[in-house]
DNA sequence: CCGTTAACCTGAGAGC
DNA sequence: TGCTCTCAGGTTAACG
């Protein structure tokens, strides 16, 4: 379920609780996620340091000692808790989930510190955990990837490049991990409502100022999402088990039948169907 | 190469 | 209470 905003909240939080620390074990409890989890899992993390954690599109990346790293992927149900070993099962506080209590179900992967330890739970199991043994097949991994729409190359000339020739409609290519990383189908409405582009139109036919709304409002958006701690819309909770705020400034996700926010406009949010994920727009703005 | 669809999973909520 | 159906912040193999 996260989208790029979110999963920046836990990467944030990851950061202030266990960058520098020492992994003492890793208990595997269901390999059986969208990557199946190998026998060696265990024992490469076992023994490491986590030097550092960064974020690339949905992404969370542990930079461990001798040359490893660890990649996360939430998929649409991945979350991470937090659990100190006096309070055991109950008051986790690096939620990711509707619940500040430790579900009872699904909680496949414990990574040991000691004194706590971090909990994935994912009940749908689309998220997953792979390990990369250097920087170069880090770097590799996401080479073949669209870029993250913070980055500083997310810029004109590469948008333009990826939409010439497109026949594919610019909701989807919003939501195409290959061409753009990191927006979803929460942010791919929501930015496209600010560029006043119908997510219908054909990627060849974007004009070259809404191409560069796109790239404005793409970082506008998500980075006030960022802000807000993200956006909380069924169980999406910040490192505190606080909900994210940016539920709360959404413009049409969601909104079907409600009057487009827009002064002046008397029209209603429509929900379309593109490719299988709800799509909401106003026809009058969004040409 | 490109675009679309089905498939991977579980749980919540609506309607009957 | 229970059954069936739809939907959900994602990704990707397979197909034409």
């Amino acid at each position: 379920m996260p989208e790029l905003p979110e999963v920046e909240v836990v990467k944030q939080s990851l950061e202030r609780t266990i960058k520098n620390k020492y992994i003492i074990d890793i208990l595997v409890r269901n390999p059986n996620l969208r990557l199946k989890i190998t026998s060696k899992f265990a024992k490469i993390l076992k023994k490491k340091i986590i030097l550092n954690i960064k974020r690339i599109a949905k992404y969370i990346i542990f930079e461990l000692s001798y040359d490893q790293y660890l990649i996360i992927h939430l998929g649409m149900s991945g979350t991470l808790h937090l659990v100190t070993s006096k309070k055991s099962n109950l008051n986790t506080n690096l939620s990711f989930y509707s619940s500040t209590n430790l579900p009872k179900k699904h909680n496949h992967i414990e990574i040991n510190f000691g004194n706590f330890k971090i909990v994935y739970n994912d009940p749908r199991r689309f998220g997953f955990f792979k390990i990369v043994n250097s920087k170069k097949k880090l770097n590799n991994y996401f080479s073949k990837k669209g870029l993250d729409p913070l980055q500083k190359q997310f810029n004109f000339k590469y948008l333009f490049e990826k939409f010439k020739n497109r026949k594919k409609n610019i909701k989807n290519i919003l939501l195409d991990q290959n061409i753009i990383s990191g927006i979803g189908n929460i942010y791919a409405s929501e930015i496209l409502f600010f560029c006043k582009i119908n997510p219908n139109k054909e990627g060849r036919l974007i004009k070259t100022i809404e191409i560069k709304k796109i790239i404005k409002y793409s970082k506008l958006v998500l980075n006030k999402a960022i802000k807000k701690g993200g956006s909380s819309i069924l169980n999406f909770r910040s490192t505190q088990g606080n909900m994210g705020n940016y539920q709360d400034e959404f413009k049409v996700y969601g909104k079907e039948n409600k009057k487009c926010p827009n002064k002046n406009c008397k029209f209603k949010i429509l929900k379309l169907n593109i490719s299988n994920r709800s799509t909401f727009y106003c026809q009058n703005c969004q040409n």
